[in-house]
DNA sequence: CGAGCGATTGAAAAGACTCAACCACCGTGG
DNA sequence: CCACGGTGGTTGAGTCTTTTCAATCGCTCG
């Protein structure tokens, strides 16, 4: 019983694209967008693309949600970034010239429209609102790791742990956050085992109430105290 | 005693120049650029720009070496990018439209040309080329963020620190590694008495040698074993 | 020559990880 | 309808890494 099930939307009627790159596109230029973009239905873990592949085009997401993650020696992965509907991914290895250096999975069932790398670069190219929101959002990205990489450094897992959950809470909005523990473990980056642990203190402090696997948020100012943020 | 001096590097002679991002400049964008920019001398440890404050312009270094770092809740450092002759630094935050979420010191004694905001800002917007190795240079920086995150998440401080020691080697070229043990334990993400304590162990395992605060790289094979890379 | 900072060492404690086992839920096939 | 198998979630115990704190050392700068 899929809740989603493949849509075509058009990105003139597209919720997603106002939020998105395009959200500036106006007129011509959506029709543009429109005739060039794939709509296609992803079912749940499933890849957009992978580590070390050549870039094909970019995603954006009309529903659902992406996991964007490397793998490290072991294999094990390290979540990089969440991206939610509105989202763009998989863009900016379109400009590095090298292949792909993190793979793209969806979470849960997702409707994602596929811009060829070509159409996309063009749409670029002729668009210099378009090319300033990129430069912005790589700019923001790089801003966001810089802190990410302290977090990871200087925070202990506990810490990291709050800090996720709020962050993950922005990204599921009104529903509950809804992830497997391995994939919460390897957001916050640590083990499995140690992530549960946590989550069951966080219980036991009120922070949080679990649903099965689902995860809601009691105490949002509670948590910010942990995550000494 | 300082080797390095002020000196006005016109930017046609200057060597750095070619491998940074105004490389492909030529004729008339040099001497433009020749007559927008400013060229000062750094002490060591002297700050560039620091976090929270808004970007003025942009630093391209001709000689020395600058270390780019965000504060932790302790206001504990973690550097996240170690920049040599040739790097332009800085114009991230130009385009994001925030203030700097991280800081730009000196590690040595350097010679940095600075060209303001709306000059560098037209020079993007005019020339093509420089505005694709921009974007180019930001989602290759991202790429490389992904990795450092995965880094820390995933490999121990002895795996980090034999990593760190290679990159490190890469940014001294022919020199010794020359940085305080802090700054040394700030870039791997590690209490300072730790890095001490491994570097100690890399010595007795021969991988490298110190002189004073100088490191050697003796083995890189085996601290490219050591890193698991 | 003394002050002070950076480098180093030691010892103890804390945080996280690993491994192993167990549980709980879910869909399948009999 | 129920037993079965499998996956994901949870718990326990022990170990190892890393941090912390305290103290010492050594050198450079005034």
């Amino acid at each position: 019983m899929p809740e989603k099930s493949h849509k075509h939307v058009t990105c003139e009627n597209c919720l997603s694209r106002q939020n998105s790159l395009f959200g500036s596109f106006c007129g011509e230029e959506v029709d543009l967008l429109e005739r060039q973009k794939s709509c296609s239905y992803f079912k749940k873990n499933q890849p957009l693309f992978i580590e070390g592949s050549a870039p094909r085009g970019v995603y954006c997401i009309n529903e659902g949600k992406v996991k964007i993650f490397a793998r490290g020696e072991e294999g094990k992965e390290q979540i990089i970034h969440l991206a939610a509907a509105g989202e763009v991914v998989g863009f900016r290895a379109m400009f590095s010239g090298e292949p792909y250096k993190v793979s793209a999975t969806t979470l849960e069932e997702s409707n994602i429209c596929f811009i060829g790398k070509s159409d996309f670069l063009d749409l670029v190219d002729s668009n210099p609102t378009l090319r300033n929101g990129i430069m912005k959002e790589l700019s923001k990205e790089l801003a966001d790791r810089a802190t990410f990489i302290t977090n990871m450094a200087q925070k202990s897992v506990r810490e990291r742990l709050a800090f996720s959950l709020l962050m993950l809470q922005d990204i599921y909005k009104e529903e509950m956050i809804n992830l497997s523990r391995e994939d919460m473990a390897n957001f916050v980056g640590t083990a499995t085992e140690t992530l549960i642990r946590l989550l069951k203190d966080f219980k036991e402090e009120e922070l949080i109430a679990t649903h099965a696997r689902r995860v809601e948020i009691l105490d949002r100012e509670g948590l910010l105290r942990v995550a000494g943020n």
